[in-house]
DNA sequence: AATGAATGAGAATTCATTCAT
DNA sequence: TATGAATGAATTCTCATTCAT
C-alpha cells in the first residue's frame, strides 16, 4: 500500500514538474531565460512562487529540466535510425528526416534553452556530454559503417558528420533568428537537403548522371 | 584647426568606444551578457563605471555596438565574393572559404552576442534586417546567376542558399557548444565542405564520374 | 470564510501600508523627499528595502499615498462646515477654526509633501484637481450663499475665498519656514483671524460701531 | 590700473554669475531643484559643466545665490513703505501693493527656491534669518506705530502682521500650486485685499458705515 | 578662465530565494 | 504540500564634482 501510495505520489510529482516545465518552456521561449522571473513561471504554471522551489532547486534547474526532456526525446529516437535497410539514399533521407523531426517540434525548447546553453559554460558542458557527444558518436558509427560497406563516398567521417548535423541544426538556429523562409518551408527541406548532400551542387555530376 | 581638433576628438571617442567594446567582447564571451555586470566591463576596459555610459546609452547598446562591428566586417567582405571568375568549383570553394574566414575570427563575438540575439526579439530583428537578410539576398543572387549560367545544378535557390549558410553557421554554433573536433580542425573544413556540398555523399555519383 | 480571510488580508495590507506611510511621513518631513532614500523609509518602518515595493510602485507613490490620506481627511471634514446655523460671525469663526484644525495636525504632512508638490508638475496637478479645486469650489458656494442671504458684505467671491484660504494656508507655510510665533500661538490664531477678517483693521469702523 | 582691472574683472565675474543664476532660475523653476542637473544649468547658461564650479562652490550655492538676489530685492524695497504719509487706508493699500509687487515678479524665483527652502533646514534658517525675520520685524514696527497713533484698530501685532503677510504669501503659493484665478487676476487682488483686511467681511459694519 | 571627459559614490529598483502559516 | 509576504544582495544607471588640457 505504501508502495502504491509512493508511486501515486511520484506520478503526482512528475505531473506537477511537467506542468511547471511546460510553463517555463512557454515563458522562457517568449522572453528569454534572464528576462523571465520565477514569478512569471509560477503565474504561467498557475502556482505560487514558492511552489516552484518544491520541485526545482533553483531557477537554473528549470533549464536543466527542459534539457533533460530534450535528452529523453533524443534518446528515445536514437534507435529509429538504426533500422538502416535499403540503399544509402533511402537510409540517408530517412536519417535526415528523422533528425529534423526531432528538432522541429523542439524549436521552442531550443529558443528557450540555447541562449543560456551558449552563455553558461556549466550548462553547455552538461548538454555536450549528455546529448551532443553521444549523438555525434552514434552518427559517426552509422556513417563509418555505411562507408565501410561502400555505400557512401569515402570522406572524413568526423567532420562530415558534424557538417551534416550542422546543416540541420544551423537551419534551426537561422529560423530562430527570424528567417521566415525556413519556418514556412520546413517540410520541403528534407528533400532539398537530401539532394544537396547526396548529389551536391555541381552541375557536371548532375548532368552526367 | 577646429576641424582637425574635431576629427582628433572624434578619433579619441572612436578609440575609447573601441577599447570599451573590446573589453565587453572579452567579458561577455567569457561569462555571457547577463552574468556580466557593467562594472565587469568597466574594469576590463580599465575605466570607471560611469565612463561606459558616456559612450553607450545602456548595457544593451554594448551588444549593439558589437553587432555593428560584425555588420561592418560582413559588409567590408561582401564585395570579395563578387569576383566570380573561373569555374563553379573555384567560385564555390572561394565563397565558402570567405564565409568561414569571416565567421571564424568572430567566433568570440558570436559567443558574446548570439545568446542575447536569440533571446532578445528586438536585437534579433535588428540583426536579421541589418545582417542576415542582406547577406542572404546577395547570396541568392550569386547562386541564381550561377544556376542561370548552367554552372550549378538546378535547385531551389532560397532553401539551398540557407542550407549552405546553415552548414557553415551551424558548425560555428556546434563549436561554440563545445565541439573540440570542429575547433581544432577548422582549417580543414572548407575542403571537406566543398567536396560534400559540390559532389555529395553518394558513392554512385563519385564512382561514375 | 474565504471572504473573511480576504478582508483580514486586506486589513493586513492596509496596516502595512499605513505603517510604511507613517514612516515615510516621519523621514520625509525631517529630511525632505529627495534627501530621503527608500532605505531610510524602510529602516524607519522596520522593514526591508524590497518590502516598500510590495506596497508602493515607487518612491513617488509614497508621496501620493500621503497625499491621498490628506485628501481623505479633507473630505471627511468637508461636511462639517455645511452646518451653518446661527449668524455669520459664528459660521465664519467655525469655518476658520475647522479649516485650521484640518491643517494644523497635518503640518508635518505638508512639510513632507509640499516641497515636492511645488516642484513636481504632475503631483501638483493631482493635488490641485483632487483637493484644492473641490475645496475651493465648496467654499465659493458657501460664501456665495452667505452673501446672497445678506449676511456678508458684497465682495468678489472667488478672490475673497482664495484670500481667506491663503491666510490660513500661508500661516502654515510661514510656520513651516521657521516662524516660531505662529507655531507657539497657533490656537490664538482663529480668534485673531476672525477679528481681522470680519471686522478689518480700520480703526474708524471699529470705533463707529 | 590694477584696481581698474580688478573692478573690470569683478564686473565680468558678476555678469557671469548673473548669467548662470538666470539660467538656474529658469531650469529650477521648470523642473525643480532636484530634477535639474548641474549640466542642465550649464547648458541653459551656455557654458560648460565645469564653469559652474568656478562661480559657485556647489549646486546648492546656486540656490543660495537666487535667495541672495531675492534678499537684495526685498531690502531695496524695504524703505519704500517707510513713506507713510496720509491716512491709514492709503498707507495700508500702498503697503499691500508694494508687498505684492515684490512678490509677483519673483513668482518664478519662489517656484524655484521655495520647495528646497521648505525641505532643507539649513537653507530655511538662512532665509528665515536673512529675509523673513527682518521683514517681519520691520512690519511689526510699522504696524505698532500705526496702532499707537490710533490709526489702526488695537490688535495682536505679531499675529496680525503674520496673518497679513500670510495672506499675500499664501496667495502666491496657491498660485504656484496651479490656481489660475489668482494668476489671471493678480492685479485686482490689492484692492480686494485692502477691502477685506481693512473693512472685513461682516455686513453689519459695512452697512452701518 | 573655460572646458568636458572621467570619476565613483550613491540611489532606486528587481528578483531569486526563504520560511512562517 | 502550497502559499506569497518578506528579505536584502546585487545591478543598472545618474550626476555632482574634479582636474588635466
Amino acid at each position: 500500500m505504501t508502495d502504491m501510495q509512493g508511486s501515486a505520489q511520484e506520478k503526482l510529482v512528475a505531473t506537477r514538474r511537467g506542468q511547471i516545465l511546460d510553463a517555463a518552456l512557454r515563458v522562457f521561449s517568449e522572453q528569454g531565460f534572464h528576462r523571465t522571473t520565477v514569478r512569471d513561471v509560477a503565474r504561467a504554471a498557475g502556482v505560487a512562487d514558492g511552489t516552484i522551489y518544491i520541485y526545482f532547486a533553483n531557477k537554473t534547474e528549470l533549464l536543466v529540466g527542459l534539457l533533460d526532456r530534450l535528452n529523453e526525446t533524443a534518446q528515445r529516437n536514437e534507435q529509429l535510425a538504426a533500422s538502416s535497410a535499403g540503399d544509402f539514399r533511402t537510409f540517408f533521407a530517412a536519417y535526415l528526416r528523422q533528425r529534423m523531426m526531432i528538432l522541429w517540434p523542439n524549436a521552442r525548447v531550443f529558443q528557450a534553452v540555447l541562449p543560456e546553453l551558449l552563455a553558461n559554460a556549466e550548462l553547455r558542458d552538461l548538454y555536450f556530454r549528455q546529448v551532443l557527444a553521444p549523438t555525434t558518436a552514434v552518427a559517426e558509427r552509422f556513417f563509418a559503417a555505411e562507408m565501410e560497406r561502400g555505400r557512401m563516398r569515402r570522406m572524413d567521417i568526423p567532420l562530415t558528420v558534424r557538417a551534416i548535423a550542422s546543416t540541420v541544426f544551423g537551419l534551426l538556429v537561422l529560423q530562430l533568428l527570424g528567417d521566415a523562409e525556413i519556418a514556412t518551408r520546413w517540410e520541403e527541406l528534407p528533400d532539398v537537403l537530401t539532394t544537396l548532400l547526396l548529389d551536391g551542387l555541381d552541375a557536371e555530376k548532375g548532368i552526367t548522371a
